[in-house]
RNA sequence: GACCCACUAGCUCAGUCGGUAGAGCACCUGACUUUUAAUCAGGGUGUCGAUGGUUCGAGUCCAUCGUGGGUCACCA
């Protein structure tokens, strides 16, 4: 495989006058003497601190390590802005303080090179926090030109192959991923706080179950079998609560051999949790305390403004029947229909498509979509979906027919979803017959018979209420980001040159 | 997968009716010891995504392909 960005890397071919300018500068450097590519430097001070802690820092000498962002040179005098994790701050050299040899040194430098400086501390006649260089070291020199300073980097494409160059010169990408690690981090500690264990499973399953999705498959050599990489945690969650196990989750990435949106990636991050003897309106009032309390540890506030609308997280978010919901935005009564054939008069009446296969539930579930999603923009519970579509949720007392399960919605978003577990073993492995039918009738997102997990339901699980948050979207909200791509540091890409 | 749009200098972008490729920043040369999108004087650095085609002549028109973005479908 050949890179063309790498092109003439090492037969010093192909460069552009900028980066041959650069390598001639490199080898200036060495021929000082110095090494280009230096070794470890011990720093004391992040530039932050620099610019917070001023009042106890001026007139001392610092060290600072980073990466030149700007210069400006005034001939025996010369200003630049160094940039490392904590932000910039501007670093001052004179020739006269540090002699002819080190400031023809920096002349070497270039915007993009990594440096370590000593220097004062001190304010600029113009009032700009600075350290005044009183010795400079050369810790990797740049031989590539960064994006421009001002307009930064646009090209989404870039951006996305390129995170590192999106990183160094967009600063709200940094701010958006430093976000992302407080987001999973305050939700680690509402569960570590509840008491659960946080636990992790395979990754690679021989039946893909959990979801309705369609699997990435791959193949172990040894075994020689053929795997699947998860398309959720949810089974061997369950497995653990049958262990004995009472409140576990997990946070990881999860695959899913679907299309890529705007919404979606292939590998996403899923939270999961179980509760033992807990139902689905305990998972509710979980998940509306859990995506607040993070809003208010990451962010200082539950209401947060998303694409210009704001949206309120404080709980308690309103909860409506799937049914009531159809009735309330299509003016359609699902409770009264007995038929498919009156499913699909209604669907057919709403513009709604549906598949021969689909049953009253399902059709309902599509009508769902098309009509009430767009309307939940304010968090909302959505409850009691079709059982025909919830094969792994139980049934609820009063009507067989749903389950005791529900979705939150923001910004007509799925964000969460939820349930109460199917403990039974006999109606769940009536339940996966049902779903390998539809299978062998040709949908390749059933689910797929786990008689292993029928087996454990078997030994007994406990009543239990389970949660999946889609971490990335989460995310997204809290960001403000249009696109999920803008919150995974690597969004999947096609290769940028094919054969 | 289908449809629409985009691809020009390192970056951000212009490029009219088909007639020798442009700007700002960056970069290079020179000046400048408190600037901050530093300033001043000079310098254009390019496989116009790729390959074919039409044409006297293609960045521009046509076809195919590639990559990206958006919408739809599937999904969270």
């Amino acid at each position: 495989m050949t890179d063309n960005l790498d092109k003439g890397a090492v037969t010093g071919e192909d460069l552009n006058e900028l980066m041959r300018i650069r390598r001639e500068k490199m080898a200036a450097i060495a021929a000082r003497g110095i090494e280009p590519f230096g070794r470890k430097y011990h720093f004391t001070h992040h530039a932050r601190e620099i610019i917070d802690k001023f009042a106890e820092l001026e007139g001392r000498t610092v060290r600072l390590a980073g990466r030149i962002v700007a210069v400006r040179g005034h001939g025996k005098a010369s200003f630049a802005h160094l940039l490392d994790m904590s932000g910039r701050v501007q670093l001052y050299l004179r020739q006269d303080v540090l002699g002819e040899a080190v400031y023809e040194e920096f002349g070497l430098m270039d915007i993009g090179d990594i440096i370590g400086v000593e220097g004062e501390v001190f304010r600029t006649q113009k009032g700009e926090i600075s350290v005044k260089a009183t010795s400079l070291e050369f810790l990797a020199k740049s031989l590539r030109p960064l994006p421009e300073k001002w307009h930064g980097l646009k090209d989404v494409e870039t951006r996305y192959r390129q995170r590192y160059l999106d990183l160094i010169v967009n600063p709200e990408v940094r701010d958006t991923f430093v976000v992302r690690s407080k987001v999973i981090q305050a939700l680690r500690h509402y569960f570590d706080a509840q008491g659960y264990l946080e636990v992790e499973t395979p990754m690679m399953h021989p039946i893909a179950g959990g979801a309705a999705a369609r699997p990435f498959i791959t193949h172990h050599n040894a075994l020689d079998m053929r795997l699947y990489m998860r398309i959720a945690p949810e089974l061997y969650l369950k497995r653990l609560i049958v262990g004995g196990f009472e409140k576990v989750y997990e946070i990881n990435r999860v695959f899913r051999n679907e299309g890529i949106s705007i919404k979606h990636n292939p590998e996403f991050t899923l939270l999961e949790s179980y509760q033992a003897y807990a139902d689905y309106n305990d998972i509710m009032a979980l998940t509306e305390e859990v995506i607040a309390k993070v809003a208010n540890e990451v962010l200082g506030t539950a209401k947060i403004t998303y694409q210009g609308q704001e949206i309120d997280l404080t709980p308690p978010w309103p909860r409506i029947s799937m049914t009531d919901a159809v009735r309330k935005f299509a003016g359609a009564d699902f409770a009264a229909v007995k038929t498919v054939a009156e499913a699909r008069a209604i669907a057919d009446k709403l513009g709604v498509k549906y598949e021969p296969k689909q049953g009253i539930g399902a059709i309902l579930n599509n009508v769902f979509e098309a009509v009430c999603e767009e309307h939940l923009v304010q968090p909302t519970f959505i409850t009691g979906h079709p059982t025909e579509i919830s094969p792994l949720a139980k049934r609820n007392k009063d009507n067989p027919d749903i389950t005791d399960r529900f979705e939150a919605f923001i910004f007509a978003r799925e964000i969460a979803n939820g349930f109460s577990e199917l403990n039974d073993p006999i109606d769940q492995k009536e339940r996966f017959l049902g779903q390998v039918a539809q299978r062998e009738s040709g949908d390749d997102e059933a689910h797929m018979m786990d008689e292993d997990y029928v087996t454990a339901l078997e030994f007994g699980m406990p009543p239990t209420g389970g949660l999946g948050i889609g971490v990335d979207r989460l995310i997204m909200f809290f960001t403000d980001n249009y696109s999920i791509r803008d919150v995974i540091l690597f969004p999947h890409m096609r290769p940028a040159q094919r054969d």
